[in-house]
DNA sequence: ATCATTCTATGATAATTATCATAGGGGCTT
DNA sequence: AAGCCCCTATGATAATTATCATAGAATGAT
């Protein structure tokens, strides 16, 4: 019953759902396995084996690697209807990154090989994940490219504007990672990262309480962003 | 015909060519326009809009974006039978980046409509499109981590393996690119990337002959590359 | 409640990289 | 042939970032 199927509202947002009929909706519905993890636990791990295709259904996730030194680096962070394992779904056998949450975080999983199975079937549904395959990659690799190009400070800015703006809507709001985990995504080093929003501070460009931050002079925020 | 269709050869490699029956590929071959590029000349331009499904058929490309200082910089470097337009082939419909040619090449292209009819109507040609574009972003997204994670020497040392393992298969190569190219590939300035060339022709790990390269000391060179 | 660990924080100094200046060579244009 | 621009090259110096040291606060474990 579609009714019953509570995840209905949440797959019609994501729109390769659009590709099937009721009734394969819930079939899907009935075999999609939902997990809840708390904030800060690991959900992938680098080497497993891919089994599943899993999608991010609310919470924030990080997708990292661990290097030789045993550094993290963090790829890029997921919001809700994101794949979580978006990278290697369909072009590997194994994990070659880990995923953990950033905020309690659902995740929705459907077994791999039938998703498989339905995307050589249906083109419809291979073609809307393609799509939303290609708009996800696209998206880590620009805004790898924006990271790059920037100083410490304009990418501590950066950071700060993509929470404010992209991911939280708002220009109050608690920092759902560290200022190592901020260092480990723009590539610096912890205690620059502290510095830099302790330079922030101290220009009345930003408030800092712990974890919870306000972004208060937002134009020459994104004039240090984009460089000046 | 089949046998009078000159891209088989070149199609046939192509995974995703698989799911076309024989009546299938021929129409694509009839519809596929080819055309050469020399060297150095410009493929595709940032906001052009997709029109094309295209793809490398011989040669060598640069994929790159032009900031705002007027600066290039580069994405990645395409090999045969690699998309040329494929970050936003299925998530945009206008370009954001450009696209040239570091050796004569030769790029195949479709009309996406019709590839995006096609990979509607069967599922099999969507799903290996996907597998594919999983593999190349995949690829784009985890050699930039790379890149990123190592200094100066670091970061020339991996580009050099990369063209005398990956891309050439020979430890003597010509160079198609310039040292500024290399600079924007790994996001260092064109002098210090002429500094460690001659550092490491000094230390004999390289010979330089204008754009040829020999890589005389692989194992020190591969050492430097995951920083040591 | 205490201990250990991680996080935040700041300063001093070292290492790395960028910028500026200068110069020769090669190719292209006029 | 002359002039110009780009590429390669090297040195000196400035700017940026990392490393090392130290310390209080917060968090989690026992």
């Amino acid at each position: 019953m579609l009714a019953n199927c509570d995840c209905v509202n949440c797959e019609l947002k994501s729109a390769f759902f659009q590709s099937f009929n009721e009734s394969e909706l819930v079939l899907f519905c009935n075999r999609k396995v939902e997990k809840a993890y708390p904030k800060g636990e690991l959900i992938i791990s680098e080497g497993d084996e891919i089994k599943d295709f899993t999608y991010l259904k609310s919470g924030l996730i990080k997708l990292f690697k661990t290097n030789s030194s045993g550094k993290d680096q963090i790829i890029t962070i997921a919001e809700p209807f994101d794949f979580v394992s978006l990278l290697s779904t369909f072009s590997d056998t194994h994990y070659n990154y880990s995923v953990s949450a950033l905020e309690d975080s659902v995740i929705c999983s459907l077994d791999l090989k039938e998703v498989k199975k339905f995307a050589m079937e249906n083109g419809l549904f291979s073609f809307n994940l393609m799509e939303k395959m290609s708009k996800t990659s696209d998206k880590i690799i620009l805004d790898s490219l924006e990271i790059r190009n920037r100083h410490l400070r304009g990418k501590v800015a950066y950071i700060l504007l993509k929470f404010g703006i992209k991911i939280y809507n708002s220009m109050v709001f608690e920092l759902p990672v560290s200022r190592r985990e901020i260092a480990e995504y723009i590539g610096m080093t912890t205690e620059n990262v502290i510095r830099t929003l302790s330079e922030f501070r101290r220009d009345k460009l930003i408030r800092i309480n712990g974890k919870e931050i306000e972004i208060m002079d937002v134009e020459t925020m994104k004039k240090i962003s984009s460089f000046g």
